[in-house]
DNA sequence: TGAATGTGAGAAAAGGTTTTCACAAATGTA
DNA sequence: TACATTTGTGAAAACCTTTTCTCACATTCA
C-alpha cells in the first residue's frame, strides 16, 4: 500500500495553507465555504484521514474510553459493556475494553496504560486494589469511574448497587413463603459484593427473628462447581427448606446437589439466585432470581462517566432491580 | 497533576543530548555504562515515561494488537481472548478488544479504527462481510487474522474449524445408540459455522442410508428461546428419538420444551449439544456435548497471528475437538 | 608514523497535526 | 473619507520522539 497522505498534502492539492485544512477537518466556522469545499473535495480525491497519533500527540488528549474488566467470560458484562458503548459512541468517543483476570498488578498496569494513551476516561472494575490504592492511581489527568464498587473517599467517581437490599429482599421472600431454614451460599466474602450481599441475608434473619437458623456455605469462587460442592457438603450436615445462592451459576450447582440427593425441587427444597442469566429461565424448574437490566446500567455508567469528564453532576439515579419469581419456590405454609 | 516531563527534559537533567536518551530507552547497545545511569537515574529523579503517541507518530507503527468480536457475550470468547492475550503479551503487544455485534457498518468501522492506529495486526470475527469484502479491506499495512472462518482466497490468514467433521461425529454418536430419527435444530445457516455443522448433520445421515429421515429447525439465531420454540413445534409435527442441537443453549432450550410435552431426557429423547459450555456439566441430565479447549485455541491463535506479522510459516495444527458424554443420551438398541 | 577501523555521542531533520499570532480584506460606523 | 470592527487566511511554533548524519576520539594494524 501506498503511504497515507499528510494533511499537508492535502493542503497543497487545495493550494490552501495546511491551517486552513485542520479547520476544516475540526469544524472551525472560521473558514468561508468555498475553501471549505475545496478542502474537502482535495482530501477525498486524496483519500486523506486525520492521524490520530499527530493529533493526539498535539493536543495531548484522546477520544478514547477505555474499560477494564475482571473477566470477559462473566456474563452480563456484554450487555453492560454494550450499553456504555451505545452513549459514548454517540458522544463521538471510541471504546476498548481490556480485563486484569482479578490480579492486581494487571490491574495497575492496564489503568497506567490508559493513562499513558492519555485516553478520556477510564472505566474500572477492580477487585484487587484496595479502596485506598484506587483512590491513589486516580489522581491523576485522566477520569475515572469505578463500577460496581463503592470506594471510601471516592463515591462520586462510583456506580454501586444497593446488593444489601435484593438480597434481603429475596430471602424476605422465602421467608413469607414460609422459610424458615434457610441455607445462604456464598461467593467470597473479601469482595464487596459477596459480603454486602451476605450482610443482606443476616439482616433478613435478624430482622424475622431467624438468626439461631444462620446457615451459610462460603465460597472460593461463585461457580457452578462451587454451588455444588457447597450444597452437597451442607445437605450432608445440616438442615434447610431453602437455599438462597449469590448467583445464578451457585443456584444451578446447587439444583443439582439437591436432585443427587434425591430431593426435588421446589417440593423438598425451595432455590433462589441472583442476577437472571438467560439459561435462569429455562432450567428445570426456572429460577427464581434478581433480574437487572445490564443494557440499562450500562447506558448509565455510560452518562456517569460522560458527566465525570465533562464535570457536570448526573442527577439521574442508578437503575434497579427486580426480583424475578418463577418456579423455583415453594410456599410451604399449609 | 503537573504535565508529564518529556525526553527533552530527561536528557537536560541527565546533561546529554536527547538522542542519548532514546537511544537508553530503546536498548541501543551504542551507550556506555556510565552514561547510560546518568539517564536511567534522571529519568527516575523525573518520573519520566516515553510518549507513546510521539513514538507512534515516528516510528509509523505501534505494538498494538487488537481483536474484533461480535459480542462480548459470546462464552467462550472470553478463554480464547484469554490465550491470544497470554501470547501477544509475552511477545511484546498490547492487546485490545472491540466488537462489532453483528453489524456489517461496526465491523468496517472497527478494523478501520485499528488500520487508522496503525496497529500491528488485527484479529477478526467477521459475520457481516463477504468473503471478497474481507480480502478488500485486507489489502492493508496491517497484517490481519480472520477467526472461526474460512475465507476464500484468503486461508493462510485464517484460523477455522472442521465443524462438519464434528457435527457428524456427535450425530453418528446418536445412530451408534440406535437412534434412527433424529431431529436437528441449527443456527442460522446463513453463517458458515452453523451451515458445516448442518451438512455434517446430513452427511452423518446419508453414510448410515437415513437420509429419507432428515429433520431439520432452522433458527435465526442460537439461543436458549429458539431451542425452546424449535423442539415445541417439532415435537407437536414429527416425530423422534433424539435432538442434535448446534450448540448447548440451543440445547437447553430443547431440553426444556421436551420436559414441558411430559417426555424425559434420556428415556424418551435423547439430546446432545455443541460447545460445553460450564452449565453444560450441571444440567440435568448432564449434557453431551463437544468440547473444545479454547484457552489452548487461543494460543494457537495469538501465535497464528504472530506468525502472520513476523511474516514466518506456522507449520503447528489448530486444536481438535473432543465429544464428552455424559447422561443426556440413551442407548436404544435391545 | 600514518592509515584504517571502531566507538560513543551530539546536531538536526523528520513525522503530522493544532494553535497562536499577525495580517489583509471586507464590512460597518461616523 | 477616515477609522474601527469583523472575518478569513497564512506563517510558524509547538507537541515529543526516533534516526540519520557527523564528528571526535581511541584503538588497531601495517
Amino acid at each position: 500500500m501506498d503511504k497515507k497522505p499528510s494533511l499537508l498534502e492535502v493542503a497543497k492539492e487545495a493550494r490552501v495553507s495546511p491551517a486552513t485544512v485542520s479547520r476544516v477537518f475540526n469544524d472551525n466556522p472560521k473558514v468561508n465555504e468555498e475553501m471549505r469545499a475545496r478542502v474537502i473535495e482535495a482530501a477525498e480525491r486524496l483519500g486523506y484521514k486525520t492521524n490520530i497519533y499527530a493529533k493526539a500527540l498535539i493536543e495531548g488528549r484522546t477520544n478514547f474510553i477505555g474499560m477494564l474488566l475482571t473477566r470477559f467470560e462473566i456474563r452480563h458484562y456484554s450487555s453492560i459493556i454494550y450499553g456504555i458503548e451505545t452513549v459514548v459512541n454517540k458522544a463521538g468517543y471510541r471504546f476498548f475494553v481490556t480485563s486484569s483476570r482479578y490480579s492486581k498488578e494487571k490491574e495497575e498496569e492496564k489503568i497506567n496504560l490508559f493513562y499513558d494513551l492519555n485516553f478520556a476516561g477510564v472505566i474500572i472494575i477492580s477487585v484487587g486494589m484496595s479502596d485506598s490504592e484506587i483512590v491513589g492511581m486516580a489522581d491523576n489527568n485522566v477520569p475515572m469511574l469505578v463500577f460496581d464498587r463503592k470506594v471510601e473517599g471516592y463515591e462520586k467517581n462510583c456506580v454501586y448497587f444497593d446488593y444489601h437490599k435484593f438480597q434481603k429482599d429475596i430471602v424476605e421472600l422465602l421467608i413469607r413463603n414460609g422459610h424458615r431454614k434457610i441455607l445462604h451460599i456464598t461467593g467470597p466474602t473479601d469482595l464487596q459484593v459477596y459480603d454486602e450481599k451476605l450482610s443482606g441475608y443476616l439482616s433478613a434473619l435478624d430482622e424475622n427473628g431467624l438468626r439461631e437458623n444462620e446457615n451459610v456455605f462460603i465460597c472460593d469462587n461463585a461457580s457452578n462447581e462451587m454451588g455444588y460442592e457447597g450444597a452437597k457438603e451442607k445437605l450432608a450436615n445440616s438442615e434447610f427448606t431453602a437455599i438462597a445462592c449469590q448467583n445464578d451459576q451457585l443456584a444451578f450447582g446447587a439444583m443439582c446437589a439437591v436432585r443427587e440427593a434425591g430431593l426435588s425441587i421446589p417440593e423438598d427444597i425451595s432455590v433462589t439466585g441472583f442476577g437472571d442469566v438467560p439459561e435462569a429461565k429455562y432450567a428445570t424448574p426456572s429460577l427464581t432470581t434478581v433480574n437487572f437490566d445490564h443494557y440499562s446500567i450500562g447506558k448509565y455508567v455510560g452518562r456517569k462517566m460522560l458527566s465525570i469528564i465533562s464535570k457536570k453532576e448526573l442527577t439521574e439515579k442508578v437503575p434497579e432491580f427486580t426480583i424475578v419469581e418463577r418456579n423455583s419456590i415453594k410456599d410451604i405454609r399449609r
